[in-house]
DNA sequence: TTCATGGTGTAGACAATCTACGTCATATGG
DNA sequence: CCATATGACGTAGATTGTCTACACCATGAA
């Protein structure tokens, strides 16, 4: 197997902030969860099933979202995804975290002259 | 041993980026390196002895960085680190990727109305 | 000579991501 | 009616970076 680079590795940390803002627009599949993070993102951001199912599942343990097996737009069997009570507060929790890793790294690399 | 709790994982992947950044003012130590950047993120980031080194070993490693041994303004002897030429590419490099993952994230949480 | 301080370092645990697969059910085309 | 493509879900194992918790050494200061 080809060793996983950690070049690729863009989204470390992130990945849950980014699926718990997309159930934002109401409950979704993982392919289309996955889908619209890469078009929003203008395809910087793509999600590897390795990443994303996992990720759904660790979503789902600690209760931020919740799951429902339904039948998808295109008749499929898929399994939808939406935002519990504490997700939404989650989600403010991890934005935060991230604008203020955002802002000390931009310190960082452009600090006051 | 307490086990390495993911919250505090705050810099996953940017440490190299702070690092290489801080030496564009000139060599320095370990000590100094992790200080400026705690100083500059106005303590927003706070890199621990056991993330610092290893990161100061990889880097070495990859030819990024250069070290020498001298003596700090303290008196004791110290590892002093230099930005050699790739590594100054490099953190070009990894500033473009840090600004890229920036705006996709920044693209997700705030989409166009 | 003792001790605090400054500085470097390692070991081991852990979590998140990746690649590379496999699986299943439905829709579709002949 | 059957074969195949497609949509969708899922796991295994490798790799990596960060963390906590230590240990170590040399110098300056009391």
């Amino acid at each position: 197997m080809t060793p996983a680079s950690p070049r690729n590795q863009l989204l470390y940390g992130t990945l849950d902030l980014l699926i718990l803002r997309t159930l934002v627009y109401g409950p979704a599949h993982g392919h289309a969860i996955a889908g619209h993070i890469q078009r929003v993102s203008e395809d910087a951001l793509r999600i590897e099933t390795g990443s994303l199912y996992p990720a759904l599942h660790r979503l789902e343990a600690r209760g931020w979202i919740a799951a429902e097996w339904k039948t998808s737009d295109k008749g499929k069997r898929a399994r939808y995804y939406r935002l519990t009570r504490t997700g939404r507060r989650q989600l403010v929790v991890e934005q935060s975290r991230w604008q203020q890793l955002s802002v000390a790294v931009t310190r960082v690399l452009r600090p006051a002259e």
